[in-house]
DNA sequence: GACGTTTAGCGAATCGATTCGACACATCGG
DNA sequence: CCGATGTGTCGAATCGATTCGCTAAACGTC
């Protein structure tokens, strides 16, 4: 079921066959139809491996993700489905690559072997060794976050700091005099993960900026974490009236802390973040939140690595995304003494 | 950077580069050294696509997803990194399909185009045609769930029939006489999802064994079906004093709906369940339930479709596991009218 | 009618690896 | 000392597609 037995059942040459295929030199009418036919008839598709090794491509994108190990948030998840699918929409496949590890096997096959495109990394590290394995491979790639020094290279990110910073002034224009932050785990942030440590500067900044006070707390990213972490939160500063938090995995925990607690929201604590709309929606009262728009940064971050794939040398493209705060519900004055 | 290149600067010729490298036929040991010396500095890799050719395998598996419009629960999650991490460990790469369409052309392009050596299929329904198509394109597979025809075929599953039936007695065994099942959401019911079928089957014939009285609920999956469902139930079956759940995703809304109802587990309430121990644990109290080993499921898998892949006419083989129930606190004696 | 142009199709080279057959040379048992 | 066996290496064929260069017929134009 190669192209030659197609050109053979045809009566043509395997040429030809391949001309009417791609259309690249013109084919009589007669004889396009007559291979077509052929091709119906047997369901015939080309070899995916023959084709990539002539044309030295393979149309496929690689999208690196955090090891199995550490489970994957909803907001990754979020990006790991939108990626293929803005992928699968242009007729690309997506290859895998569990990372993490210093030299992963897996990742360097993904490179060397030229077994894609283009990479999409995820979960970027302030300093990411992975960014500079893949320059000096001169491998197209995007990533999903950004480094330290962002300005050589092509990335979609959430602006963390805009967003935190526009929580904190939508807190103390409520009168909010006493506000935490609730970021993500301690581990995160030692190992130079950005979101979290842009987020902790944009606070404190805002925080002071307002002449409120301001609190970092970091916090596991799972339940049992974001009630701990309010728990400790009462136990040591009773004087904060309201809670920003990046942590969508905590929210659960949040809310079970609240409720154990005995509070109710807005009326005795003003919470807002950033999270997945499906999390924000999800807590009650609804969250008012900034809704990060996974769906868009995968397929933006799709677009960016086909344009960079097409032109490799054109300038570095970056998308930093803010989007709106939606008011919901679980945002209010501060209550009176 | 091809296996020429190596040849020419090892001053050797490629075939003998060829078998340094494979190991099939002997080379000399100082050949071999001078050749590794080349590989190591420019740090060559063979191109995938080209042993692919012709090897006639690409040391790829594919994956095939329920499309993103339809968020993954977290115990597909866990299958997807449980695979791709048992799919790293032997040097395999994974290729991600999102389907569920009706002809998909991912899922057609990673079939017919031989792209991969192999197939693990997730979601699978009581009738599914793309088990159909697999068959009939010859190429080895093997499933996370099972079909109503289940003998032909290579699949890993739960046993949620006797899981299910393990907490109705357990129940029973504590006292209970009157005990509802939510289930997963009516759309996956009509759609021929067979967990949900096997469960209520299970369920209703469990209850019956123990002549209590056995309901039950469609349920949507997430929170906010969870905790909807919840209310219904108390409004128009108050007489329930135990829950067995398998939507994992509905249990925070079930809580939620448990403490508005100012019901405490499980002095009030008993609940057991099927659920990813992530889930279970987070439960307030912890909750008594069959863990589902996504991580084992998922190598199970691979390993399957390996064999199956080194042995396509062997006997097809199943595995159906039935992982003990953990007794943790959401379940005790029914309640004294 | 000679000559350029367009159209249709064929044959052969090519991508980068693997692998078979062949050859040269060393080693060993009888 | 000679055939049998084994070792180390090379050249060439091969996998299945794409694509360049060429041929040949059909067509129009002066």
């Amino acid at each position: 079921m190669n192209i030659g037995e197609i050109a053979r059942r045809a009566g043509v040459s395997r040429s030809t066959v391949s001309y009417a295929l791609s259309g690249r030199r013109p084919v009589g009418p007669e004889t396009r139809q007559r291979i077509q036919a052929v091709i119906d008839e047997i369901g015939y598709r080309p070899n995916a491996a023959a084709r990539a090794l002539k044309e030295g491509r393979t149309r496929t994108l690689g999208l690196v993700i955090p090891p199995a190990s550490l489970l994957l948030t909803d907001m990754q998840l979020g990006f790991v489905a939108s990626v293929v699918e803005a992928a699968a929409h242009d007729d690309l496949d997506v290859l895998l690559s569990p990372s993490g590890g210093d030299h992963d096997r897996s990742f360097e096959r993904l490179i060397s072997g030229r077994r894609v495109d283009g990479v999409i990394l995820m979960e970027i590290r302030l300093e990411d060794e992975r960014v500079t394995r893949l320059q000096q491979a001169g491998l197209p790639f995007v990533t999903i976050g950004h480094t330290a020094h962002p300005h050589g290279t092509c990335w979609v990110d959430v602006d963390y700091a805009t967003l935190v910073a526009r929580c904190v002034h939508h807190l103390a224009d409520l009168g909010h005099r006493a506000i935490a932050l609730i970021n993500r785990s301690t581990e995160l942030v030692a190992v130079g993960y950005g979101p979290a440590h842009r987020a902790q500067a944009a606070f404190g900044e805002a925080a002071d900026r307002r002449g409120v006070t301001g609190m970092n707390l970091p916090c596991a990213d799972d339940p049992a974490g974001g009630e701990e972490c309010f728990e400790q939160l009462r136990e040591r500063h009773p004087e904060i009236t309201a809670i920003v938090t990046i942590n969508e995995a905590a929210l659960p925990g949040i809310q079970r802390g609240i409720e154990r607690a005995g509070l109710t929201v807005p009326r005795d604590l003003s919470i807002a973040g950033v999270a997945a709309r499906h999390w924000a929606e999800g807590f009650r009262p609804q969250l008012t939140a900034a809704d990060v728009p996974t769906l868009e940064m995968g397929k933006h971050a799709v677009d960016l690595l086909l344009e960079r794939i097409a032109t490799p040398d054109g300038a570095p493209r970056h998308l930093l995304l803010a989007p709106p705060i939606s008011l919901r519900d679980s945002t209010g004055p501060v209550p009176a003494v």
